[in-house]
DNA sequence: GTTCACATGTAACAGGTTACATGATTGG
DNA sequence: CCAATCATGTAACCTGTTACATGTGAAC
């Protein structure tokens, strides 16, 4: 999913500005399976312009600096359900703590440890961001999402917590330390 | 995880090519968190060659190309324990299923059940692979990941298997349809 | 004879991120 | 006065993919 789908798919909900973007990407609806950044999300929101799937206007607000609040036209609404209609590509999951884990027997108890309650704040986190989310978006295709997100990270818990012991245990190593 | 540390961690285990690098990052243990094309492994190899970290030889086998076997060096062992120890960075999940179904009140039946089915189809070979996978690595921390996986794989089949009501009944747009 | 699996590699390109640059206003 | 939040943007960089280029031998 690219920046350029992102924008219009948010845009296509509320108009907003670069900077709500990259929040509602966040914390919002998106959080669990989309990110960007702002280096991304301001060149893309010219570009998108440029082509007549967006137009903007200027807020000023007393208090706060003035922003360009971004709407979506018909061709960029055009343009998102194009996107919609293609088909999708497989979804992409990239762990750094399962490929660690990989190596769990060659390394120190202290460390699989801090590795796994990183892992658990993480998905907690996670989490709450999504219960968050879900009291906020009452549609039921986000209502959809935000559940698929819930459910992974509460299987992703339970999984963690129900077999950590494979990890931290490494009796080929530490004998002593699996006796205790 | 960048191709340099996941050719470091595939050669840590066995000695391997190039080309069976890509396999085992696509079917091995590390199917379901990785991903890797030539474009990048080929010349990763080269440059860990050059700075120590690898070592090659060059077989001949009949009825095949000759191919070279790549080994892991103790500097270049070295070098991925001192990664493991970094602070790991969060999962990465990005998934254009979830961003296609947020859409689901505006799009057709039809739409909706390819896209259900394709996702499901996509979980159960996911999980497949994983299966095969698990039986072939028996070692703890692989166990591990594998599980992790297959416990997510199927947290999702169930939770769309569930949940998909949600998204195919569009009463909102089609009131005929629900109605059914 | 052509398709498949094996095998290695390059070059152009895409799609980002990071760090930098700027600046207003509020709250501690 | 300093940090945080709001707000927009650029430029250099990085990492990786896609498409191309090449070649062997087996199986059908």
């Amino acid at each position: 999913m690219n920046i350029r789908t992102l924008c219009l798919g948010i845009l296509f909900f509320d108009d907003v500005t670069g900077y709500e973007i990259k929040k509602l990407a966040a914390e919002g609806r998106f959080n669990h399976f989309i990110e960007a950044s702002y280096g991304s999300i301001y060149p893309t929101l010219n570009r998108l312009t440029d082509e007549g799937l967006l137009v903007w206007r200027e807020e000023t607000q007393d208090g706060k600096p003035s922003r360009k609040v971004y709407s979506i036209t018909d061709r960029g609404r055009d343009a998102l359900f194009a996107t919609l209609h293609e088909e999708t590509r497989p979804d992409i999951f990239k762990s750094e703590f399962l490929f660690v884990c990989l190596y769990s027997a060659y390394l120190e108890t202290d460390t699989l440890k801090k590795l796994v309650s990183t892992q658990v704040h993480r998905l907690r986190e996670g989490l709450e961001r999504l219960q968050s989310a879900a009291q906020q978006c009452s549609h039921p295709g986000s209502q959809f999402a935000i559940g698929y997100g819930v459910a992974l990270h509460k299987a992703a818990i339970d999984y963690v917590n129900e077999n950590k012991h494979l990890l931290e245990n490494s009796p080929e190593i530490w004998p002593d330390v699996a006796a205790q």
